[in-house]
Formats: structure tokens, C-alpha cells, sequence
DNA sequence: TTGACATGTCGGCAATCTCCGACATATCTT
DNA sequence: AAGATATGTCGGAGATTGCCGACATGTCAA
């Protein structure tokens, strides 16, 4: 299943739904105890969890009257990629700055 | 300097502003070249660079009447923090992926 | 079957985002 | 000094987002 890197992107964009991943990778969880973590309403907890749906970065598996949560990471893999020509540039910076630091010693 | 998290993420959401952060990973460039690249009014750029301004993911210096902007890809590194403890989600799942292609063969 | 429970979706409101044309500012050229 | 150039910012229009209360649907328990 290919999701349009825009959508993976936009889902990480919001707080609560970066939060809600980050739970998520403690194993599943319903979407009433998810709703539970946080202050804001249960209808406001669902439409984050469509989003994510949206992006297959979750995907729910019915049990009874409850709906339980996973995570599926494999999106987060383009975000990884995407990522992955700056990482050179940031870590010249690191060796940059801790070169300054040894020569302050 | 320490830039909120939200705002890198946020910064990443749209793709013009991803678009712009490749386009500065092969040097410097006038916000008039960036303009350009894209089929967008020059305000309409100007506006995403002022937000990869305020996540600390470009900055610009002043060259006479123009103004070169610049790569500054340390915030990134906030992302791929965030994206550490995903990674072995999405390997996993890659791995068994893989282990079902061998058993096809 | 009835009532309680878990969850999704809808309608609407306020805030934010994205974009544009118009204008302001600063710098170069002549 | 005057005009051209490069850029930033403002005001406003239209789309999208985030949130909520209310309602709809489906499941379990008595």
C-alpha cells in the first residue's frame, strides 16, 4: 500500500497525533483508552485517529463493541528517506561545533 | 538555538517548504531563484521561507539588494530523533515482508 | 428485547493556512 | 537624483483544520 508522502507529513504535523503514534508503539490500544490520554473530547481523538487511518500509519482491528488501534510504521520509512540527504548537513554542523568546543579547552 | 518541535514538523507539512529545504541542499540560493522554481506568486515563496525561517531550517544573508538563503538542517535532526524509536517498526515489518518473498521462491 | 456501552460521523464554528495583488523598503545603475 | 531591481510585508479571500455537542450504529449483558 503506497500513501502519498503528503499525507504522512501532514498527519505528523499535529502534536496529539505524533503522540498518539508514540503510544502506539507500546502495543495496541482501544480507541476509547487512547481518547483517555488526552484533553480533548472523544470525537476530536477520533477524527486524529481518521487521519492517521488516512495516512496507514494506524490501522484497527474490530473486537467486540471495541475497536482496538495499531500501529503500522512502514509510511514513517519515507519520512526516513526523505530525511536522509540532510542528515550529512546537520552532522557536519555537530562536528563543527564540537571542534569549537576542543579548541575552547 | 532550540526550536519547538512543532514548528520544524509543521515547517515540513507543506510541500513547497519541502521542496525548498531540497532545492537548498545544493547550496545557496537567491529568494528570487527559489521563486522561480515554483508555479507560485514570489510572496507566496516568500511566506514559506518566512516559516522555514521561524523553524530555524533556513536563514538568509543579505547580498546587496538580494539575499542568499541558506541551508541550516540541525532542526531536522529533532525529526529524525522523533523517528528513532519508529525505525524498528518498520524494518521488522520490512523483514517479514522479505521473509515471505524467500518462502515464494 | 431492552438498556448500557464503545465508537464513528455529522453540522457548525472559530482559527489557521495558502495564496494573491498591492505596496513599502533597500540597493544598484545610470 | 531617478529609475530599475530584489525582496519583504500587508490586507483580504477562500480552503482547510481542529474542536465540540449531538446523533447514528453496532455490540454486549441482563
Amino acid at each position: 500500500m503506497v500513501v502519498p508522502e503528503d499525507d504522512v507529513f501532514l498527519a505528523l504535523a499535529n502534536p496529539v497525533r505524533r503522540r498518539l503514534l508514540q503510544l502506539l508503539t507500546q502495543g495496541p490500544r482501544t480507541a476509547g483508552d487512547l481518547a483517555d490520554q488526552f484533553d480533548l473530547s472523544r470525537p476530536a481523538v477520533a477524527e486524529h485517529l481518521q487521519v492517521l487511518r488516512r495516512a496507514a500509519l494506524v490501522h484497527d482491528e474490530p473486537r467486540g463493541r471495541q475497536r482496538h488501534y495499531h500501529l503500522t510504521a512502514e509510511p514513517l520509512a519515507q519520512v526516513g528517506d526523505w530525511l536522509h540527504p540532510f542528515e550529512r548537513f546537520w552532522r557536519e554542523r555537530l562536528r563543527s561545533l564540537a571542534d569549537v568546543a576542543e579548541e575552547d579547552q
